[in-house]
DNA sequence: TTTACTCTCTATA
DNA sequence: TATAGAGAGTAAA
């Protein structure tokens, strides 16, 4: 039997929506609506924790599904990139064998932002982008997280 | 400031 | 299955 739910958690500059299945977190999406808070299970207190700056790891149940790039792009950034730190998309490209313009093409496509920080991943001169799924840039999350690490 | 380059994923036929 | 196009960058001219 599947059982699919949707979490919101609040911050300062939006929302975040968390989008589970069996308990497995299967979408993360991060929107500037404020919308109300729903939800209280593993998921949206770690985001909660760390929204407060009380956790620097978030380790919940996730299900997603790449290419084998992609995938080590997104779990080096999950082990190695971890709170305050910050890498550029050269040194990645670099560490996984591939070009800076995959990298980029991977944050792109992460359909976990937060669990996987594709947040910390910045160009070499400027910030970098930070594009949501639906389109909407959303660098103000970015600076946001940053900001919120101590990294900016 | 502009151009070329690199490489994977996605869409289309 | 094969081909074309695009993508949150970088380095060189």
């Amino acid at each position: 039997m599947e059982k699919f739910e949707i979490s919101v958690v609040r911050a300062e500059i939006g929302s975040i929506l968390i989008f589970t299945r069996n308990d497995v977190c299967e979408q993360i999406q991060l929107t500037e609506d404020i919308l109300p808070e729903y939800g209280n299970n593993i998921f949206t207190r770690q985001i909660n924790e760390y929204l407060c700056g009380e956790r620097k790891v978030l380790d919940f149940p996730v299900r997603y599904s790449t290419g084998p790039v992609f995938e080590k792009i997104w779990s080096y950034l999950k082990e190695n990139v971890t709170y305050g730190k910050i890498i550029t998309y050269g040194e990645l490209a670099k560490i996984c064998g591939t070009s800076a313009r995959v990298v980029g093409y991977a944050m792109a496509s992460n359909p976990l932002p937060l669990y996987i920080p594709c947040h910390r991943v910045v160009g070499k001169d400027s910030i970098g982008g930070f594009t949501a799924r639906n389109g909407k840039s959303m660098i103000k999350w970015k600076e946001y997280l940053l900001k919120l690490e101590g990294s900016l």
